[in-house]
DNA sequence: AAGATTGTTGCTTA
DNA sequence: TTAAGCAACAATCT
């Protein structure tokens, strides 16, 4: 599930590769991931170019100009979307991935051959030979082109980035106060911080040694402040490790994320907690989501 | 073979 | 009016 960091990585990753290159042809299997009009897709991108690309929350933001106009090419990855970036020929096997065995290697994050797949939906030619794949398994990803006005709009509806200037401990602890669901669906509403997502979001609270299920409002100050400095740690720790592979994320050049060496409670169920090595990490079900944390070393 | 998987939206309920 | 809760969505794996 690529998440803040995955979506981070890619952007960087992407930023060295696309920009500024001539968007030659554009081939669409699966028009319904096209939540703008279809119709001026094609019509908006052939022959633009990237000049920048940005993010917020899980969100790609590719900007290009269409006449005098700037314009948005929104990209949102959801679950299982991953963009592949191809330079030369080599990896490009003429469309015969779809073995169920070739098929699971290449999400697990093993890019071993087989480009374009069934899973390719959208595919972007840069000049002649560079190709940019989005490949989505359960289709939930989508791509929209927006004006300036209607990203502003989007952008409004996002919270507060803890990468950024205004994660404060002063603004965190304002949005905290008086919430009365418990902390983990709060920590996973992109309207309050945006980013997080199932993995980090049980990370972070194991690191605080706060049990999921609290109420926002019944934290003590200090395990807020510890919820605070955690999310900030641990975005900033998954970056520098590229994000974290669990099934399917892989950066644009197929690799897998590091920072899954360093889950600690995430998929860890059944196991003993890292910590105190004395308990069993439990798996249940808060905010809907598959929830891990050590019964012991959370509170 | 039914249930789990998750990010987001939009509807319902409090 | 606002916040919280939850079903729905899609496709695949266990």
């Amino acid at each position: 599930m690529p998440e803040l960091p995955e979506v981070e990585t890619i952007k960087n990753d992407l930023s060295q590769k696309v920009l500024n290159k001539k968007i030659s042809k554009i081939v669409i299997k699966k028009p319904k991931l096209v939540k703008s009009s279809y119709t001026n897709f094609k019509k908006d991108l052939l022959g633009a170019s990237f000049f920048e690309i940005d993010r917020i929350g899980k969100l790609l933001i590719f900007s290009f100009r269409k006449g005098k106009k700037e314009k948005y090419l929104l990209v949102h990855l959801k679950m299982t979307g991953q963009f592949i970036f191809v330079g030369h020929n080599s990896l490009v096997a003429g469309g015969h991935a779809n073995s169920k065995e070739e098929s699971k290697r290449y999400r697990m994050g093993g890019l071993e051959k087989g480009l374009p797949n069934k899973f390719s939906h959208i595919i972007f030619y840069f000049g002649e030979k560079e190709i940019l794949y989005f490949n989505d398994m359960r289709q939930f990803g989508y791509m929209k082109i927006v004006t300036k006005d209607e990203l502003d709009i989007i952008k409004n509806k996002y919270g507060i980035e803890p990468l950024q200037k205004n994660f404060t401990w002063k603004n965190f602890q304002k949005i905290f106060q008086n919430k009365k669901t418990n902390i983990k669906a709060f920590l996973l509403k992109q309207d309050v911080i945006s980013g997080l997502g199932n993995i980090y979001v049980d990370e972070i609270l194991f690191a605080s040694g706060v049990l999921p299920t609290r109420t926002v409002a019944a934290l003590s100050e200090g395990e807020l402040r510890k919820v605070f400095e955690n999310t900030k740690s641990i975005i900033k720790k998954a970056i520098k490790y590229r994000g974290t592979t669990f099934s399917d994320y892989v950066d644009s050049s197929g690799k897998r994320g590091n920072f899954s060496d360093f889950l600690k409670v995430y998929g860890k169920q059944k196991t003993l907690c890292p910590k105190c090595a004395r308990t069993e990490i439990l798996k249940i079900k808060v905010a809907g989501r598959g929830t891990h944390f050590c019964p012991y070393c959370q509170n």
